[in-house]
DNA sequence: TAGATTGTTAATCGATTAACAATC
DNA sequence: TAGATTGTTAATCGATTAACAATC
C-alpha cells in the first residue's frame, strides 16, 4: 500500500501541521548518515512526545519495528508521498511587490518540486518586464493562461483589495490550492478549493504580545 | 485597567490565533463605516462561531453591551492593546537573499509600528551595500550592534546551516522575540524568548497534501 | 534471552460549543 | 416592553499522553 493513500479521516490538522516538521527533522538525520531513527529521538528536537509521533503516523499505516524504531528512508518516504511530494508542482504567482518578488526567487532543495511557471501584477510598469525569465503578464490575462498552463497552486502577493477577486479568478481557471499572503483573508469556496492564509503580521503579532508580557507561559 | 494588563495564563495557544484575525475583520468594518459589531457578524467572514468569540474577549476582560454588540472603536483599541501594538518595535534582518529581502522592503498600513533598524549578511559581495537606505552589515558585528541599537525583534532569513547560531547571537545580544523564516526550526532556549518559526514551505506541503486528495474535509 | 521500542487502548487534558439567565 | 445579544456555566468534542502488552 502506498502510504497516505488509504485512511479514515479522523486525522487532524495538528497531525497534519506535523508532518512538515518530522520530514525536516528526518533530512538532517539523513544527512548526519543516520539510517534509523526511534520516535524518542525525531520528536526530541521538535518537542514532540514519542508516543504523539507514533500515533499521527499510524494514522497513515506508516509503522516501525520494535528495539529498532523507523527506517530513516522509507519513513522519509512515506511522509513525502502523504504530502504529496512525489510529483511536481506548478504555480502562478499574483503580485510582484516585494514579497511576491521574495517568493519567486525563493529556492532551495526541497522546492525543486515548485515551479513558479507564471507571473501577474496590474502595474502597467511591471507588466512585460520579466524576473527570472520570467515575463510578467497583465492580471486580465489570468484566467486564460492560467487554465492553458493547468497551474496547480495559485500563490496570492497582492494588496488587500484585489485578494478575494484574485481567489475567484484562479478558482474559476481550475486552481485547486491557494497560498495567500496578502493580509486579507479568503473565506470558503463553494467549489473544492484548499487556500492556506498566510499573514506575515500575523507572526508579528504574537511576538509584540509575548513581548508586552501578556504571554507568560511558553508555547 | 488596560485591556490585556491583567489576566490568569489559561490564555490559550488558539485563542491568540484568534486574536489578529478579528483585528484584521474590524480593520476592514471600520473601514466600511460601521460603529459597533456583533459577536455573530464578526465571526461569520472568518468562520467562527460567536460564542469562541465572545468567550476569546472575555478571557482579557473586554465585554461589550447586550443588544449592541462591541463599540468598534474600543475593540479595536483593546486588542491592539492586549497584543501589544500600542508601542513601537525595531527589528534587524539577517539574512539578505530573497526572502530577507522581501521582507525588508514589506510593508503595509498596519506595519508602520515595525522599523527595520539593522540589516546582516555574510556574503562580503553583499556587506556594506544597501537596501533602502540602509546599508548590509557583516553579520560578526551582530551582536556588537543589536545589543547597541536595543532591538527588539529579530528576523531570520539565512541558510538552514546558520539558523541556530544566529538565533543565539540574538538572545546573547538581549533579543527576546524571534521570527524565523528558515527551514531550521528553532528549539527551547534557556533565556526568556518567544520563537515564531514561519517555515513557508510547510504551507506549501499543506496544499500538496490536499492536492493529493488525501484531505477529503475541509479545514 | 533481556530490554528497548513499538502500536494501541484508556485516561487525561484542553478547547469549543450549546444552553441559558442576565440585560440593554 | 420585547427581543437581540451579551457573559458564563456545563456539556461536548477532540487531541494528547500515560500505561502496557506485544515484539524484535
Amino acid at each position: 500500500m502506498a502510504a497516505g493513500s488509504l485512511f479514515d479521516n479522523k486525522v487532524s490538522l495538528a497531525t497534519m501541521e506535523r508532518l512538515p516538521r518530522y520530514l525536516m527533522e528526518l533530512y538532517r538525520l539523513r544527512a548526519q548518515g543516520e539510517k534509523n531513527v526511534s520516535s524518542q529521538i525525531l520528536g526530541e528536537p521538535l518537542g514532540i512526545k514519542d508516543t504523539q509521533i507514533r500515533k499521527d503516523l499510524s494514522y497513515f499505516g506508516v509503522f516501525g519495528k520494535a528495539r529498532y524504531g523507523y527506517h530513516l528512508d522509507f519513513l522519509i518516504e512515506s511522509i513525502e508521498n502523504i504530502l504529496g511530494l512525489a510529483q511536481n508542482y506548478t504555480m502562478a504567482i499574483i503580485g510582484l511587490g516585494n514579497i511576491g518578488r521574495g517568493l519567486t526567487y525563493y529556492k532551495s532543495s526541497e522546492l525543486e518540486k515548485f515551479e513558479v511557471k507564471l507571473l501577474f501584477d496590474k502595474n502597467p510598469e511591471l507588466i512585460n518586464t520579466e524576473i527570472m525569465g520570467l515575463v510578467i503578464h497583465d492580471v486580465k490575462e489570468l484566467k486564460k493562461l492560467v487554465k492553458k498552463e493547468k497551474i496547480d497552486i495559485g500563490i496570492i502577493a497582492t494588496p488587500d483589495e484585489a485578494t478575494i477577486e484574485i481567489a475567484e479568478s484562479l478558482v474559476e481557471a481550475g486552481v485547486k490550492a491557494i497560498y495567500n499572503f496578502s493580509h486579507a483573508e479568503i473565506g470558503e469556496f463553494e467549489e473544492e478549493v484548499y487556500i492556506e492564509n498566510a499573514n506575515i503580521s500575523h507572526g508579528l503579532f504574537k511576538l509584540t504580545h509575548y513581548l508586552n508580557g501578556n504571554w507568560p507561559r511558553k508555547y
